[in-house]
DNA sequence: CAATATTGTTAGCCAAGGCTAAACTGTTTG
DNA sequence: CAAACAGTTTAGCCTTGGCTAACAATATTG
């Protein structure tokens, strides 16, 4: 579990910036990512399913297929998935529906991606960038970074 | 291409917080998020090779392991396809090696993930939090947005 | 220097997330 | 109301990135 070092008298080659995080912290590092990434396409699908119902009134594939510039069927496969966690509902053929879990989900996604967009609006950053940053983001970002996030947007905002 | 909405009288359900992005922008967003994931990987591991080279004189598939807290057998793997890339050098049995495009990429993702990172603090998040952050939001910021965020780290520092 | 421990590789499995092509359903329109 | 069109589903393929189990090579140590 430890590193392997078993020449450690040799010379340090070069002077390290910053020395390597305990292994246990690393490890954490990288594995809270893979984490995300396991839910990152899940909670996209919900939260545009939300936002295609609250300012279209209905949420189709073909719409999801468009806005995600994914083909129809990968969008198709996506949707069998999302009824199997029961964050959708679906008829063959019809528009979709969330389930309570899934508008939970879609609520909660939505205001971290919000927080995300406006705290980078708020850095300086051009509201197009800001956007495709914050659909990448929004999924690493603890609760301790989004609450400072929010605070800062509020400063900013105040002056 | 454009969004079905065969029923546009119907009345807007609710106040809709932001308007939906056009198409073509929207869809940007996830395309540039898809091809994010497609390197990231591939960062992750030369990056950290690239320090336990310097760090530590030597990298092997054992501490990548470990590090990364993932089997033995998916190190190999990837040490193949890293090969493939030609991103590092292998002999079987032996420590690794980064070719020349392996350290350059090393380099570059090293040093984004120190902006981000020093950010982070910069921001106040604690130490611990600010590194797992980083981890996964270093693949999602654009070269704007680092520029802006070394810009704010270098101010704080200065007060 | 032989035995043991550690490290590395290979084979074979799986799930996720893409794709195309073909078939099917529902809607619009001549 | 039949035909054409638009939307949806299914089947089958591929790559990536995990895993375990078995085996092979190297390193350590009694
Ligand atoms: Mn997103
Ligand atoms: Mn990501
Ligand atoms: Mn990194
Ligand atoms: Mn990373």
């Amino acid at each position: 579990m430890t590193d392997s070092n078993p020449n450690a008298s040799l010379p340090a080659p070069s002077i390290p910036g910053d020395a390597l995080p305990p292994v246990e912290q690393h490890a954490q590092q990288y594995a809270t990512v893979r984490n995300a990434h396991e839910t990152e396409l899940i909670e996209d699908y919900v939260e545009l399913i939300g936002d295609l119902l609250a300012h279209r009134g209905e949420a189709r594939a073909a719409d999801i297929a468009n806005r995600m510039a994914v083909s129809q069927a990968t969008v198709s496969k996506m949707i069998r998935r999302l009824n199997e966690l029961e964050l959708v509902t679906s008829k063959p053929y019809r528009s979709l529906f969330l389930t309570e879990a899934g508008q939970k989900m879609a609520e909660t996604s939505r205001a971290r991606h919000d927080i995300v967009l406006h705290f980078l609006r708020a850095l300086g950053v051009r509201d197009a960038t800001a956007r495709i940053d914050a659909e990448g983001m929004e999924h690493h970002v603890s609760d301790e970074t989004l609450a400072i996030m929010q605070r800062f947007t509020e400063q900013q905002q105040k002056s």
